[in-house]
DNA sequence: ACCTGAACACCGTTCAAGT
DNA sequence: ACCTGAACACCGTTCAAGT
């Protein structure tokens, strides 16, 4: 008779992200991820294939959870400004709980660390939303690509500690937010 | 009679780079740098105090690097336009050579490896100067903030392939920064 | 002053052996 | 089907010993 599983891959998978989040990706070893699950190293290869691997599982998971906080965050406010803010909210918000798994999803591709194409779609299919709504169709995908680096930079360089002569953060962010709305809403105007 | 050093400071730290960039943080090691460097690994001690003081030095130098680039790019313009597109492809085109080191620079901290405060100097009074072009002393800090982290996050999502629905990178990368220079345009004539 | 080989405590991964 | 201990080739770092 088979022994029963002893490890869960959720569980398995959350230890992992915990130990990224505390150590960084240098930390997180197959050695004392096992040691944190209490079984032997070698029994996490049933479970994934390989280091890279289970980085990929951690990144298409972050992936998945930050579409699912955009899309939600995207319904919840009235005015299109209302909702660019929600959701560069929540995407600051990740970044503060999870800056190494936001550093790890987005970061330099390793060749087989990388999840499908496909897995982000969730993310960015809100982020390219609301961009329709402020400069329509034609130009949807620029701005959306403009919104999307300057939400993705400003978190990074936040957590680099870059801003760290500006004593107001949250103004900031607003103040830069702000100024690509109205530049949007300057464009629409004009056609 | 002593030896004369095998070693200059400046290959090992060059050799270093190097390795950075084509295996990775993970990559770079101490054996594998000392190999490479034709002496053995406990030499490279005499050199640097520890992997992450080693780390530490590569930063230094890749924001001087930057640094140096950026104001260059600063002097390069007529309009404060083209000053600002300068800057923003100087730092793409750093970011293109060296995403690893670009990565390292503005990371996560781990603690050892971040370079002192001022180091980064240079770079950020280029961005502050010419956001006070734009918008005058009272809001420089801010725009210089939304323009920096428009573009490092641009950059950071180009080289992470983010953008490959777009087929035209070049057009998406300057509507983005004009969306900016619009807004900052706009702002000034209001007051 | 600088370099070395040996050593220690780590690491990813494989594999034969166990239930 | 799942887990283990032993093994192999790595790693950062220290240290006594050499010039």
């Amino acid at each position: 008779m088979p022994h029963p599983s002893r490890i869960q891959r959720d569980d398995l998978l959350s230890a992992a992200t915990n130990l990224l989040e505390r150590e960084g990706p240098e930390g997180l070893s197959m050695r004392e991820l096992a040691r944190r699950l209490g079984v032997s190293a070698p029994s996490l290869y049933f479970h994934v294939e390989s280091r890279d691997d289970l980085f990929r599982e951690i990144i298409v998971r972050g992936l998945e959870e930050l579409g699912t906080r955009l899309s939600g965050a995207q319904e919840s406010g009235r005015t299109v400004r209302d909702r660019v803010h929600a959701m560069a909210s929540a995407y600051v918000a990740f970044a503060e709980e999870s800056p190494q798994l936001l550093a790890l999803v987005f970061g330099q591709r390793t060749p087989g660390r990388m999840p499908d194409a496909e897995v982000g779609e969730r993310a960015s299919e809100a982020v390219l939303s609301v961009a329709r709504e402020l400069v329509g169709e034609d130009e949807a995908l620029f701005f959306a690509e403009a919104l999307w680096s300057m939400v993705h930079g400003y978190a990074l360089l936040r957590l680099a500690d870059q801003f760290r002569v500006n004593p107001d953060h949250e103004a900031g962010f607003r103040y830069a937010l702000d100024l690509l709305v109205d530049a949007a809403s300057a464009r629409a105007d004009a056609v």
